[in-house]
DNA sequence: TCTGGGGTCCTAGGACCC
DNA sequence: TCTGGGGTCCTAGGACCC
């Protein structure tokens, strides 16, 4: 049988804000999302406070200034730092594991199952604190399904932070107690849908009709039934590639005109492509998107997209940027106050197995060494080291991120100082 | 004043082909 | 006048995840 384990970083943005700040052990700590909209991670004492994930931030600020609360902005470059340490050491034990998200990696076991698993995951939970300074909770289960259940156990009523459901008595008891909607992959819909079938725990969808769930929640409904019967049909992902590359964001303020949301555009794209060739892929197409607030209902509403195929695959930042605001042109409207325009890299291919194209080749070299020289100065010396004039300069539409902590690990300016 | 960003998978329906 | 059935591909939209 398969032996899955689900590794999940406690509170993971409030657990590396701490780590450099330890003065911040026993207070409670909030981050927020780009724009220091959301509350997007909370600490344990947060929590307690009663603060909810996703809620915008000035609907709590009166009660994290009367608690004393820490308030960061997100610092993506910290947390994406710190994930990789944590998912390094996570690979020292098992090469069979899947990076789920920035906090979460599934691990395979199964050829562990001489071992005494638990006691492993232990040792697991154990160095990933050494060695990187974060928390984190196992769960172990025949399928993915389980495992994240048995790490949602783990994080609630255990003190050791390990929990294995591989027995079946077990499971039946564990399940009978957990509201459906808490299952992973059961969404807001599905949750207030299940009811009406007489399906309110994790017990009951267990053993509800394959057949019938397929029928009303479609295959993946019937694949969570089955993977709550022990019956494995997640496998673990091998890292592929990504598919699509998105790159948006809302502006600092809202905006009206047209400049100053192209530069927007232009930084978004040149941002995806970036990550684009880190993953040595090329875009056949992108799709670029605008809208409108729809929290502001006093404003008129417009919203709008639109697709644009290459007519060869590319990764050069210069054709793309001029592509997206080719179409922004067509899909602006004056007369709008704008919240938010983003980019889509779409049907990504590897830029390995690309058909050649005979009549591109020489422009398509000379291009691919320009984009590696940007990226390769951007990496070294700061990523607005090198940048396109369609940019901009201004940036008045900038993010609001008026909190964020030092980037301790990944800029030489802002290491931690011991005086 | 202030409400995130980035993904995946599945289905239905239309266009088109033989 | 009568107008099949099966297959593929594409897109839009809806559901889910962190």
């Amino acid at each position: 049988m398969p032996v899955f384990a689900l590794v999940d970083c406690n509170n993971f943005y409030a657990s590396c804000e701490r780590l450099f700040q330890p003065r911040l052990r026993t207070q409670p700590i909030i981050v927020l999302s780009n724009n220091d909209g959301c509350v997007v991670a909370r600490s344990q004492e947060a929590k307690q406070l009663d603060i909810k994930m996703g809620t915008p931030y000035f609907k709590v600020k009166a009660l994290c200034d009367r608690h004393n609360v820490a308030v960061f902005s997100s610092n993506y470059q910290l947390y994406g730092d710190l994930s990789q340490r944590v998912m390094e050491t996570l690979r020292q034990f098992t090469p069979d594991l899947e990076v789920y998200s920035i906090d979460e990696a599934f691990l395979s076991l199964d050829g562990f199952s001489h071992l005494d698993v638990a006691a492993y995951a232990q040792e697991i939970r154990t160095r990933v604190g050494q060695w990187t300074g974060i928390p984190v909770s196992i769960g172990i289960g025949p399928t993915k399904t389980l495992a994240k259940i048995a790490n949602h156990v783990a994080k609630r009523r255990t003190q050791t932070g390990v929990f294995d459901l591989r027995d079946q008595t077990l499971q039946s008891e564990i399940l009978a107690t957990l509201p459906v909607q808490d299952i992973w992959g059961i969404g807001r819909r599905w949750a207030k849908k299940l009811p009406k079938f007489g399906i309110q725990t994790a017990l009951q969808l267990r053993e509800a009709d394959p057949a019938l769930i397929r029928r009303h929640f479609t295959v993946v409904g019937e694949r969570l039934v089955r993977e709550l019967n022990g019956d494995s049909c997640l496998p673990l992902e091998n890292l592929m590639a990504k598919q699509n590359i998105m790159s948006s964001k809302s502006f600092g303020s809202l905006q009206t005109e047209f400049q100053p949301i192209a530069e927007a555009l232009s930084c978004y794209a040149a941002r995806a492509c970036e990550k684009m060739r880190g993953q040595g892929s090329k875009a056949q197409g992108i799709h670029v998107m605008l809208r409108t607030s729809k929290f502001r209902q006093d404003c008129p509403q417009y919203s709008n997209g639109m697709n644009y195929g290459f007519p060869a695959p590319t990764s050069d930042t210069r054709v793309i940027a001029k592509a997206a605001k080719h179409c922004l042109a067509q899909i602006y409207r004056p007369g709008y106050a704008y919240q938010k325009t983003g980019v889509m890299l779409t049907d990504l291919i590897s830029d390995s197995v690309q058909q050649q194209d005979l009549f591109q080749r020489g422009d398509d070299r000379r291009s691919e060494r320009l984009m590696a020289v940007m990226d390769a100065l951007n990496a070294q010396m700061g990523r607005k080291a090198l940048y396109l004039a369609a940019q901009g300069n201004e940036r008045s539409w900038r993010m609001r991120c008026d909190r964020r902590s030092p980037r301790y690990t990944t800029q030489w300016e802002e290491l931690p100082t011991v005086s």
